[in-house]
DNA sequence: TCCCCAAGTGTAAAAAATACACTAAGTTTG
DNA sequence: CAAACTTAGTGTATTTTTTACACTTGGGGA
């Protein structure tokens, strides 16, 4: 869709939170523009405006992809935050004024939540962004807007997610151990796990099978590989 | 607030799926709108769209009030749906441009949830709705826009907190018995429960507690009257 | 006084959750 | 090549939760 065809709307935005695991933390995707004034930065949720001819889910991918590179992730829909005043600080409208063409107006945005193996996506500026990264969620710093407020819903409703045993396994590599996806359960969840319970869990959902390979060049004993059962699922 | 000082957004509205016990069955709030050709009727749910100084929770308790008379509930958001064509039936537009300025405009809106007792809130018709009333479930009418999908999503969502024991008891009278708590259960979920482990569960959860009170004028065993503990949840 | 009707109650079995400690199999180091 | 290191891998006993199931009770009405 070429820039003449948009058809922009003013009103909604979606944002993207897209926790990146990287087997040792979870990391959020974040941009981080200039201010006005050039001497200071802003950090942000990637998201934007949505065009009137497209989906909010359609928006939500498109956006993303822009603003990052990054595409073909699952995203999901979570909470819509239309506070009146989510944008009215000065630092966010001296930001805002660059780039849209009515930053006066309300904007209530839908937000949308993925997770993602950070090492498939190498995410990258755009125009839009001067940088895009992964920042660890430990040290998280102050974003524009409510986004810390959505990010922090949408860790409450990605953990809620895991204690449910709805989602993880797809964050693993073709071949895994046990152990990895404690360790994923155990970063998500932020505690740690019994291992020998954890295990009979797994085990009994029937999502794995042990396949007849080992880890290699581990300074331990080298642990079962597992696959993913896809049609389990 | 009066209707000069309203910025009425064009692009953002709120629809109530409003559901009401009546101790025998579930029941639907809806509106009923004449057709411009004024020899059909149109059902839908409440719903409108937004002013731009209030938050989306706001507009959603405005909206319900506005239209309904009903007032002072809990209504608790549950999704946005932005599919670009859910306003785009000739039946609905014909409706439409009887009440909007601009009824072409791409309309995303925030679905609203809430739970009542039926005697306690008497819809009154407004100049907006030609009727308001109480719809049975399980008789259902088709609805305008997407209304029958944001309805069983609204169920889906309801159903959803039952299970997990998050809501329910606000339904019933100052003093209740079990057996009336059981089948709130039984209409909201559907389907019958075991009495005896139904019982053991909700007293375990010590969020009601028994009277020196019991039924009176029933003809059978009168049963022991409870009450909500008010500091527990 | 007998009937009707929902209230009220207990137990056994199965399933799920929790707590807990040692041996095994590789790699590295001395 | 032996010792040290590191994570893999395993079983059992206990508690808690879930499920299935049937009879007696107390009041009102006939």
């Amino acid at each position: 869709m070429t820039d003449a065809l948009k058809n922009i709307n003013p009103n909604v935005s979606v944002d993207c939170v897209v926790f990146g695991f990287d087997n040792e933390k979870l990391n959020v995707l974040l941009i981080e523009q200039k201010m006005a004034n050039k001497d200071k930065v802003q950090f942000a949720l990637p998201g934007d405006l949505i065009v009137d001819e497209e989906s909010l889910d359609d928006a939500a991918n498109r956006v993303l992809e822009e603003i990052t590179g990054i595409s073909g992730i699952f995203l999901r829909q979570f909470k819509a935050f239309g506070d009146p005043n989510r944008v009215s600080d000065i630092k966010d409208l001296d930001w805002l004024k660059s780039y849209r063409r009515n930053p006066q107006a309300r904007v209530i945005t839908v937000a949308y939540l993925a997770l993602v193996k950070m090492d498939e996506f190498q995410p990258e500026a755009s125009s839009f962004a001067e940088r895009v990264f992964w920042q660890e969620l430990e040290s998280m710093p102050s974003l524009a807007f409510d986004h810390n407020k959505i990010l922090n819903e949408a860790l409450d409703r990605l953990r809620d997610d895991f204690v449910n045993h709805r989602t993880g396994f797809e964050l693993l590599p073709e071949l895994f151990t046990l152990g990895h996806i404690q360790k994923l359960y155990e970063i998500i969840l932020g505690k740690e796990l019994d291992k020998r319970n954890f295990r009979k869990k797994i085990l009994k959902e029937k999502l794995v099978s042990a396949t007849n390979q080992k880890q290699t060049g581990v300074l331990h004993k080298p642990a079962i590989l597992y696959t993913l059962n896809h049609d389990n699922i």
